[in-house]
DNA sequence: TCTGGGGTCCTAGGACCC
DNA sequence: TCTGGGGTCCTAGGACCC
């Protein structure tokens, strides 16, 4: 989806059509404090100027998604806002308003699975679909089934999309950024060395930041130097599978199917303070935070019938570093006592010298609840620990 | 005034078992 | 006095993705 987060806010505030917004920094509905300015204007006619900008904003949070127009300003996802406030200060900045996006994200998702089964689902925002067995999914390589699927989900929710269609997920997916937005680009078997070669290898899906620094340091730039590579050479420097993988990417092999059906493996929540805070002298309020985080988790877990067997936390000290403690128990749960419990077990093996800026717990080795019979065995009382003492 | 939140997968060492 | 393999599970960290 072009946009995502941006484009249904979009559809809310249709004025802000062609300026400079941002999403993040925040959840919700932007209109709670507009509203008190302009209690009887329609939702749609509040004028552009009453809407907070990037300018203004003091706080943590990154960019969540940037419209085109505010990309011109180099703003992105993934961007802090202090950092995206200095590019782009007039920017408009409106909260995550995450239900809304779930409820598009299921109704474009529900869009192709009518017109196309197969499909994978990579996220709010993202889907793989296998055009193999869809009545006219050959016809112009693909290029009619696309464009069906793309103007059934702008039908149906005013959004547009990107489509990329090749032999496999590797090159679709690279395939989807050459046109956007809302555009369509077949990529052919034969059309590798033209047009993928050329590319930088970060644009492999799976290519990140540290295997492109490593790449560039031995030399390697574009997709076509890496196919160039000796596949022994790639295995010598980045393993067995690592090595094996990057050159059957550059060469566009791929055979990973769609996969229609997936359990999750874990489920976790974790929060950035607004002040990094002291194991010691903030311990009521990391106290708080923590079994706030414990009961939602165990809500997740409940509302979505799992239950786990490891307990874990997560911290981020105010360097950034990270430390995860995690611990198996014997039963699957999902009751937030017990995970507090034995996340707080967890908490008391890890340095708490540094002050923290973010605090997680997650639960993971999922089964479906009802799956194990009999109930989670739980800790004696006198076992809880002493949460924070230094 | 840097740097969110929710995930998956991989690696590597150690415990433990046969 | 030296020293097998195979396997699974647990734990911690890290890369990467949306």
């Amino acid at each position: 989806m072009d946009a995502f987060f941006a484009s249904v806010e979009l559809l809310r505030y249709p004025q802000l059509r062609g300026l400079a917004v941002v999403i993040g920094g925040g959840r919700g509905r932007a209109d709670a404090l507009l509203r008190e300015r302009y209690p009887d204007t329609p939702t749609d006619r509040i004028p552009p100027e009453a809407f907070p900008r990037l300018q203004d904003y003091v706080g943590r949070g990154v960019i969540t998604t940037a419209t085109y127009a505010a990309r011109q300003f180099g703003v992105g996802s993934a961007m802090g806002m202090m950092k995206a406030a200095r590019l782009c200060p007039q920017a408009i900045v409106l909260p995550v308003d995450f239900d809304e996006v779930r409820r598009y994200s299921r109704t474009f998702k529900d869009v192709i699975r009518e017109i196309a089964p197969v499909m994978e689902d990579r996220g709010v925002d993202e889907v793989y679909i296998d055009f193999t067995d869809v009545p006219g999914g050959q016809r112009e390589g693909g290029r009619v089934l696309a464009r069906l699927i793309q103007k059934a989900i702008h039908a149906a929710t005013g959004l547009t999309c990107s489509i990329g269609v090749a032999p496999n997920k590797q090159i679709a997916k690279m395939a989807s950024e050459f046109d956007k937005p809302n555009g369509i680009s077949v990529v052919l078997d034969e059309d590798l060395q033209a047009r993928i070669w050329p590319l930088a290898v970060r644009k492999i899906n799976g290519i990140g930041p540290k295997a492109d620094a490593k790449l560039q340091r031995l030399g390697v730039r574009t997709i076509g130097e890496l196919a160039a590579c000796e596949r022994e050479w790639l295995v010598q420097h980045f393993g067995r599978s690592t090595g094996a993988w990057m050159h059957d990417a550059a060469w566009g092999r791929d055979d990973r199917p769609v996969v229609t059906e997936s359990e999750p493996v874990s489920m976790s929540r974790e929060t950035t303070f607004e002040r990094d805070l002291h194991a010691v002298r903030d311990k009521a309020a990391l106290g708080a935070i923590f079994t706030d985080l414990c009961e939602r988790v165990a809500a997740d877990l409940r509302r979505k019938g799992y239950v786990g067997r490891t307990i874990g936390v997560k911290l981020r000290y105010d360097d950034f570093r990270i430390a995860t403690r995690d611990q198996t128990i014997e039963t699957g749960t999902d009751d937030a006592a017990t995970i507090r419990r034995v996340a707080g077990l967890c908490l008391k093996r890890v340095p708490l010298d540094r002050r923290l800026r973010l605090l997680g717990v997650r639960v993971g080795k999922l089964e479906p609840a009802g799956a194990a019979a009999g109930s989670a065995p739980t800790l004696a009382r006198e076992d809880t620990p002493d949460l924070f003492a230094s």
